[in-house]
DNA sequence: CTGAAAGCGCTTACAG
DNA sequence: CTGAAAGCGCTTACAG
């Protein structure tokens, strides 16, 4: 019922609270009659040692936090399953809280797993995120901080991402290699890190070919968020604007697919009279019909990535070795669909 | 840069710890000028309380538990930023850990986080998980426990679901109603309480309507797992073995998505030749051509339920109430999409 | 090989 | 109004 102390079982063996504290994680300096005996009944009572208590004296909690900006996405779901994952393997627990693309709910966010006495954090910053104090303030205050896909890039900690702007070098050079001439851009929110990569990828790729780069094929995401209704608008505007367009590279699957789905609607054929990539590879671009030629980032790799660097650092620390920050950049690929030709 | 203590206020103050500890909880018997000394202070040096300390002397942590069969899952991820949102409010923090369907690993998750401590744990449980002492023992220690849509029948305690019977009942009775003569049924994995609870629901309705019950219309899932592979398959299979079926209730929205394609390159229309009804109202159905009528499952309103109910139970113990087990149960509706007459 | 003691940082019943 | 003291349950340096 109630829970078992040490205290409980020193009194029922007749010893010392130390010793049986010292049974319970095999010290050398304890006789094995006695470790026998001590091990024997803290498994009848069902003994678990008090993790506060534990906390408390060993000042760490073998949990970390994970700020990330929306979970109902597969991209982040897919990180979360990563870290879940390679958490449990290295006996951490994992506290997860939704920023919202909220700059001040993250800061709040922040200052809560510091209260918590976390032993390190996990984030992918929001979009809205411009200030980083409360981010150098976790560093500061001597605990590991390791950034994955959404990142500052000034901060100076471990960082977890794809190359970006290469993979949109990628998508563009694809359309380009599959005969497309006038190759339009929707790019996300103006002031995301990954959305300006992603659009200097893309105008690489033009330059590199000797495409004349125009900024009013380049369309941004007028709502603040990436999503399907963005995509829908802008695809319609694209299509009032240029008629001429052959080719679309799209920031994120979710845009894409509402502009695959606009285009649907007015009659315009996919990749026949316009050729769409996306970026991310969710399921959903697999089933959706034409299936969307896309960039696969790799969500759970990124998690795991993302846990082992800090765990790196945690051990690095307790050793009160020199921490060393990393910058891992995982590969992307292009996935070929029928949404090009 | 290190944490501040009572101790070092104290000390600064020149009065003691406990007066320090008091007047930072605006303790009545403190004089407000002491009160705003302290306060003062405090705020300057940024002092935030020891959790570790906090939890072994109140003995709560305000963190709870959440344990759920998987992540990338368009309904349970849903309910996470329920949970997440509810949590938030009232000051809880949420630690989630993924059973992946598995009986084996939910134990040691339950084990895991009664180890750690936590105020409570929300649980959706796995498929395979037929023993359920590992839960009762949860509501022995006499921690709050609430299960949410994968429930136990036999378990006492709170429950957050939806009628599943009710709800497969109206997908089937629309599949009549819209003129469908001879129905089949994919109905996930043998033992979930929901994949039964959605048969019998199909199979009243069909009673209700004079049809005859065919158990060879019924298709199992045989991998185990509700998936987009197994309802390509299934969709295969039912066109081999029954040339004359004209509607299809599925289990699961990601299933009837892999049916949904299955037909498309078998050159099957749907509707025409085939009317389709999912479950669950993802996302991507709303997206995937044609689109697909499905039955809409509360996934945030689910979070957000559980949590409530699980803060209300860890109230009413505080205050020595009794504790009320309640059942809640959402209400579902159908969305009329274009897979459907 | 065993145990007494100090201490992690807080809270709170009690004394003055 | 303020403070000394006990205690939450553990760990570990030290003494014997």
């Amino acid at each position: 019922m109630s829970q078992v102390t040490l205290m409980q079982i020193a009194e029922k063996l007749n010893i010392s609270v130390s010793t049986v504290s010292k049974a319970l994680k095999d010290y050398p300096d304890v006789s094995d009659k006695t470790k026998g005996l001590v091990k024997e009944l803290a498994k009848t009572l069902n003994y678990q040692p008090n993790a506060f208590a534990v906390n408390l004296r060993t000042k760490e909690s073998k949990t970390i936090g994970l700020i990330i900006p929306a979970i109902v996405h597969h991209f982040f779901s897919n990180v979360i399953k990563g870290i879940l994952a390679q958490a449990e393997k290295k006996g951490y627990l994992v506290i997860i809280l939704q920023s919202n693309e909220s700059y001040e709910l993250e800061k709040k966010q922040i200052n809560l797993l510091l209260r918590q006495r976390v032993d390190g954090i996990l984030i992918s910053i929001a979009n809205t995120t411009r200030n980083f104090t409360h981010l150098s303030d976790v560093i500061t205050q001597g605990k590991p901080l390791v950034m994955f896909d959404k990142i500052a890039k000034i901060l100076e900690c471990s960082k977890v991402v794809i190359d970006d702007r290469k993979a949109a070098k990628d998508a563009t050079q694809h359309l380009i290699d599959t005969g497309c001439k006038r190759i339009a851009h929707f790019r996300g929110p103006l002031l995301s890190q990954n959305s300006i990569d992603r659009f200097l990828g893309y105008k690489e790729a033009l330059e590199e070919n000797n495409f004349i780069y125009d900024s009013s094929l380049v369309y941004i995401c007028e709502c603040g968020d990436s999503s399907f209704e963005e995509g829908k608008f802008n695809a319609k505007k694209l299509l009032q604007d240029h008629k001429d367009v052959d080719g679309v590279f799209i920031n994120t699957d979710l845009v894409a697919i509402g502009a695959l789905t606009a285009f649907a609607e007015m009659g315009i054929k996919v990749p026949d009279d316009i050729s769409i990539v996306g970026f991310s590879n969710w399921f959903m671009s697999s089933v959706i019909s034409p299936s969307l030629t896309t960039i696969n980032q790799p969500g759970f790799e990124m998690g795991k990535a993302a846990f082992k660097q800090l765990h790196k650092e945690l051990k690095q620390r307790k050793k009160s070795k020199t921490v060393v920050y990393e910058k891992i950049i995982l590969d992307t690929a292009l996935v070929k669909r029928d949404s090009t030709k």
